[in-house]
DNA sequence: TAAATTTGCGCGATGATCGCACAACAACCG
DNA sequence: CGGTTGTTGTGCGATCATCGCGCAAATTTA
């Protein structure tokens, strides 16, 4: 939804037609997948009419398809996407260095960063493991996965000024996902201190059951955290003292690896 | 460079500002990743300061990051083709597909549909020789490869009606690409009709010196051809003659298999 | 069949977007 | 070193694209 808070007033230069558009593109997600303008109006915060021109532009510039009522996400949209990871620098580094951890290991690793209340899956390195793929198959490139309930999660909100993350931690909501997820802003200031502390995070269960993750920041010779890299595995294949014992050092070595490239 | 049809902006009920601001940000591309206002307005074909406001208002939505002159893509950008991904019906049944195959064959193999004058990845598993990464190592998820001198592009030409085709190879530009590449209007309909006659296309250094690659339809129950799968490898490893004896017949297999489910 | 609800879309009013134009800055050079 | 030329940032009034109201058609419900 668009949010122009009054904080800069200097900010008259955003063209409307554009933010609800994206707006109305935005609200194309894993839940709601097909829209008609009644829906993506009430999604993206307009009035039907408004919804249903942006609807058809997006239509017919060829980011949705539609049957006449009903639209959805055409693959026009991966455009920006292969942009992205063509050009960027991080997923660029980062995406061999996983590879090699994948195979060395045969567990799934990932890079991810924030955007808000998400991580944003940046590069990603999953084992295939033939029949069964148990391991957070929905996971893509590009997956949003909620930061508080998440090792990278905890590892940038870890990261972010004193300031900055009192801020974030007085709006968030902190879903409960599982029966483990710390769900309390204290408990959760609790847990990112220890993050800071030990310099690496472990979730255990908290965003998906059966499921642990561990993860460590990527920072820049200025010491800017970047972005995390974290390992995922099913608990019942390594207890979460193992998972640290063998896999920290593994994603400690790889973050000073890539620390000069990134 | 590719023009952004002005067409667009001529129907009724299209938001202008919306176009514009999708120009903009599909004029960030392989070659061109950091823009600044005078950069993009010239790409998007819009007016220097009207390039600006895009910018901007692209920026403050996070899906551009900005030094304050030049303009790059933000891993927001990953969101649409998470959520495509995640939603649409081909990539979620035509993966594990893939996966099994290059499992199978230590080749890497792809999904992609057409896109105006290319074609877009949507699925593809790609075999990680360790060290080696001779194999289209460019090629990710939206990658977009020129239709005219790709095996999959070939395949979905070739599925079009006669007049589309036609109007398509009427106003199309058929770059060389290697010195084996196709780029004679009329030597193309040739390959075509070969394509349409034999279900499948081999394309061989067409696109990239030393990779063939071997591509069949992937068609619904009612014969509509929605994609195309291919499989990629270098011609030291496989001669074409091979390629096709070896690999043709898991192709034609893996599309009569998924053909109930897309 | 009628009533209630939802959807498609035309239309005139209005305010968001347009690009001109000028100032500030940088680069080049005679 | 000052003059000249090219580039960039952005304010401003005019204009035309966008707004959402509101009706009619389509669809659902009773």
């Amino acid at each position: 939804m668009a949010d122009y808070l009054p904080t800069s007033l200097a900010r008259a230069d955003t063209i409307a037609g554009l933010a609800k558009g994206l707006a109305v593109l935005e609200s194309f997600d894993t839940e709601r997948q097909r829209l008609n303008a009644t829906m993506a109006a009430q999604r993206a915060g307009i009035t039907r009419a408004a919804a249903r021109r942006h609807l058809l532009t997006l239509a017919h510039l060829g980011y949705l398809e539609s049957d006449g009522a009903y639209y959805w996400l055409a693959p026009k949209v991966l455009r920006f996407s292969g942009a992205y990871m063509a050009t960027a620098r991080l997923p660029r580094v980062v995406q061999p260095e996983l590879h090699r951890l994948a195979a060395r290991t045969g567990l799934s690793f990932s890079c991810a960063v924030r955007d808000g209340d998400f991580v944003v899956i940046v590069a990603r390195s999953a084992v295939r493991e033939s029949g069964d793929r148990l391991l957070a198959h929905g996971v893509h490139l590009g997956s949003r996965l909620p930061v508080h309930a998440t090792s990278t999660g905890r590892v940038l909100l870890a990261a972010l000024p004193d300031a900055e993350r009192t801020a974030w931690l007085a709006g968030a909501e902190l879903p409960r996902l599982t029966a483990h997820t710390v769900s309390d802003a204290l408990a959760l200031t609790a847990v990112l201190n220890d993050v800071r502390r030990l310099d690496y995070c472990l979730a255990v269960q908290e965003h998906e059951l059966g499921i642990e993750a561990l993860a460590v920041p990527l920072r820049d010779m200025r010491g800017n955290t970047l972005a995390a890299l974290n390992v995922v595995t099913a608990t019942n294949r390594m207890p979460p003292r193992e998972l640290v014992a063998q896999m920290l050092p593994l994603l400690q070595e790889a973050a000073r690896t890539l620390r000069p490239l990134v």
